[in-house]
DNA sequence: CATGAATGAGCTTTCATTCAT
DNA sequence: CATGAATGAAAGCTCATTCAT
């Protein structure tokens, strides 16, 4: 049909590119790739489909953008991530917090890389950009790990790769099958009361794992979610 | 599209029905629900589209049994497990090795079900046999926390639910999202020793969290994947 | 889909039969012959497509039965048609009566008709039954035309033929094309005053056709619908 | 279905559509709403199924489009009928005759609203412009009569409603239903000299209803058609 | 720099019908 | 005499994309 021009709200230079993007994250995250419409993604940026051939040449470019959009948020949010002054348990508590916070503010995130692994990583292969962004949080988190050995609150030879993945598993799990998880549970997962108990229990886990002599925190030692 | 017979070899009654089932779980699997088209399945089926529509009247009731039946057969596989003389850590150890292997070896699970989360569970509200499913596994991994807490072996208070959602967490993640996870952290994950240690990490990390007295693995102990 | 056996009410020899062609009148009046789906009319004879081919060999098939009986309805309609002991002025008025309460009854009968119209009448050429069925209605008509004549109450010349087309016009039309006529004059044409108007005023306009001194009818002489 | 881009002749703007409304009225009147296949459309418009959506979006708007066609090609071709100059019977008898001649002139007309009809007039309920072309034939159609009945040639209190009704019900019956009337009585009804003999006839019947003193006309007085 | 118009290819679904007992 | 199972062939519609200015 003759789409017409989305005079919504008047749009200055470059404008248009970015409420595309912004709303292609926002569909890509609601439908997956094949099933986020090129013109559902063009009208929920009020503009046409023409436009995202215009600025990004194929359904599938505009996917890889995207992706590398939620990518680079997530390395901006660890760059705001402060640790000094913290002791290492302090700091590790931290990073855990912020992963799971920056899921739970960011849900495209889970449902973006989601649809990118359905897709067995085909376009994240090919991007440099993401390889270089575990680099800082994983130095982090090698530092953090080292700091607490020499001070005998953790346990030597913990892989921080094994760490990471433990810390976003455990959140990111929780958060991306909550569908399917509170129907199988039969149980509200996402009630602040539930979703507060799950980050604290995630930091107990990994404290737990990570400490030479494990303290139990207050949450988890009350039980129900 | 379904021009030719399907004559690849004769089919008995309800084979044919069963065929597009297993056809359907596989591609849906692969690319995910919007992504499979009809054909493709009854391709791999060597049955003709007709003949999906004339068992399951739709792609999207097509999808619901599939969903259940992964769901079904992760209920049968648990039903063998078999932990008669086993004391409590072996026994929740024998779970967690079950769980995960039971993802290694259905990984259309875990894309059957992020297909369905990205759909918000739309499917999975509505089924009866899927809520049902939950109590024996639940069941079973409390009773195993009972023994373990009388036995002075496990921690009073951990919650089933937490246990349990942490336990799927370490392993499902870890598959699910092995894609992007790989470019991010430049790292194998699919090597047969990465996931030998996987499977005892995860071992690890919940039994420090379960047991009072924290005893590590021997594989834990030598850090690297 | 498998259907299933249609359990409603438990039917005898030949009810089947007989439901699927009642069933089918209806569906073909409703939908025409092209939008009467096979399945339509099973579901509505709470009975089976194949069923429908049992009996009927072809949907078109079940066409030509379905128009014969109405017609055949028709006919045995006019038969119970009793004109005897009324003067010509009266029977012709009796005549124009049956005519109207007849379409009023069988409102299929329109729609069937148009239908076949639609179709530029190739079942109904075929058909022997139809053409022997005008013979009698035709000789009432020139009976009492020339009966009218004789008295001097009728115009000579009046082509019976002419006459019978003028009333179904009249009546047809008005019942037929009431939806379209409704729209486009914005007017009820079916409320119980409306039809009863129109009836009076059919024989009107015949009668005033056909009367060499034309009489006024009371309904005819105050206008409004 | 369409596979070659319909280059058959050179298409300036808007003409495509304009070719697939003419094809679509023809086709539509041919095998009615559900018979009319998209892409007999498409054919008959030398163009592709596709250009349908593109400027219909469906075939049930492409219909309503069709049908308001037709209204308004009625009410265009009122426009130019001049009565002026003419006394009431004459401009009645003019009135008649294009009535009946715009039917000969488009069958379609007959046939597009005997399927709206059967579709018990969801389209046309919905259209506005359709009950406003109503408004200036029903004028002059009064105008007529009270001139007429001033001047002592007609009857008072002939409603201009039931008199327009009337008028379309003497053409439009004989010409839709000619296939089942003919088969029925046995009688061709399409040939010339039929044709010129019902559109006197129909004048006749309803000159006769209208005036005062009914003047029999020539050909209505040698009865046979 | 931006966009209205147009479209090839393929999608899910439905239809009337036949097979086989 | 009756019917459950199966199906070839299209039907209506949608998708991502390109043409042309």
């Amino acid at each position: 049909m003759p789409k017409r021009p989305a005079r919504g709200r008047p749009v200055g230079r470059g404008v248009t590119r970015d409420n595309i993007l912004r709303a292609a994250i926002d569909v890509f995250a609601k439908h997956g790739y094949a099933g986020a419409r090129v013109d559902r993604i063009s009208k929920a940026a009020r503009s046409t489909d023409r436009m995202i051939y215009y600025y990004f040449n194929s359904k599938e470019e505009l996917f890889v953008v995207a992706l590398e959009t939620i990518y680079k948020e997530l390395g901006e949010a660890e760059a705001a991530l402060d640790l000094s002054g913290l002791n290492p348990d302090e700091s590790l508590r931290a990073i855990i917090k912020f992963n799971w916070n920056h899921y739970l503010a960011h849900p495209e995130m889970l449902t973006l890389l989601n649809n990118e692994n359905l897709q067995q990583g085909k376009h994240v292969a090919r991007s440099k950009r993401v390889k270089e962004l575990s680099f800082p949080l994983l130095a982090i988190l090698s530092r953090v790990l080292a700091r607490g050995v020499k001070e005998k609150m953790f346990r030597p030879n913990i892989n921080p790769y094994d760490l990471y993945i433990a810390i976003c598993a455990l959140g990111y799990f929780y958060l991306s099958n909550r569908f399917t998880l509170s129907a199988f549970l039969g149980r509200t997962l996402m009630a602040p009361r539930s979703l507060a108990h799950w980050e604290v229990l995630i930091q107990d886990i990994i404290m737990r794992f990570v400490c030479v002599t494990p303290r139990a925190t207050r949450a988890s030692a009350n039980g129900s979610i």
